[in-house]
DNA sequence: AATTCAAATGCAACGCTGTTGCATATATAT
DNA sequence: ATATATATGCAACAGCGTTGCATTTGAATT
């Protein structure tokens, strides 16, 4: 079975050829994804629709999720255990995004640091994104 | 002269109707608005093109920041300097977003944390934004 | 108070993002 | 080979944000 179809399965989806080159772009870039980006890099020409109920779907079954890069348009990338067997997300990363190349990482291995809010506050979720240049710029 | 003509001028902005009504909404509500939550709450009603114009000329005049919390709309929310004399912008805070009420705030005396990244990066701005409850819901 | 001029505003039009409803096509289980 | 739930494509739409251009207006000057 290809690794492609391996990941869909295991995340409950069905395979089809759309999610195939889709999912191939986020296994390939190591950087997050928007629809536009998407629709630029991949040859066969998908009906908009499809391709945002692709992620949709995607990250409603844990293959990617969401990152806020301040791009003002929704980007994805993959988990972290999209190619082994857990379903459990782990979210909890640092995200960079790189003046030079535009590109934005996840650097999985580093988490976010604990914060102390003012007392009345609750956190339910951290998110840290950093600016700047990366290693290959 | 008026607490809203005196951080204009201050700025190196003219003062006008439209500006006023915008910035007042900033100095009143504490924490970011997006252009449509400004078109609902100021009564004149302007064309859209002034508003985001005059957003973006508060912007470059430091009278206001962008906040990135994750809703696919630019908001903007008060510069901690712009009631006082210094154009010196901090920006170094944590953003918190509510998901009761929704509202974002600038929490201005949380800095935001010392992080280290992989070799081959380097830091030009951090941006944490963090979700949960405030202390009002 | 009238004049002047750069800057602010409004209008029309546009491109892009993301969504919904519906008809058709297709992957998989039987 | 067939049945069926689901994936896809098409058409249409609403909202965000921008640009070009003509008109208006704030404030400095006379």
């Amino acid at each position: 079975m290809s690794e492609f179809k391996e990941i869909l399965k295991k995340h409950g989806l069905k395979f089809t050829e759309n999610r195939k080159v889709i999912l191939e772009q986020f296994v390939c870039k190591n950087y997050a994804l928007s629809y536009s980006e998407i629709d630029s890099l991949i040859q066969k020409k998908l009906d908009k629709v499809t391709v945002y109920r692709t992620l949709k779907s995607f990250e409603e079954n844990g293959i990617i999720h969401q990152v806020i890069d301040g791009s003002n348009q929704i980007k994805y990338a993959l988990c972290n255990s999209a190619s082994c067997s857990s379903n459990h997300q782990n979210d909890a990363h640092i995200h960079f995004k790189c003046d030079h190349c535009e590109k934005t990482y996840c650097l999985n291995d580093i988490p976010t640091p604990e914060l102390v809010l003012p007392k009345g506050y609750s956190i339910a979720k951290q998110n840290v994104f950093v600016q700047g240049r990366c290693h290959n710029c």
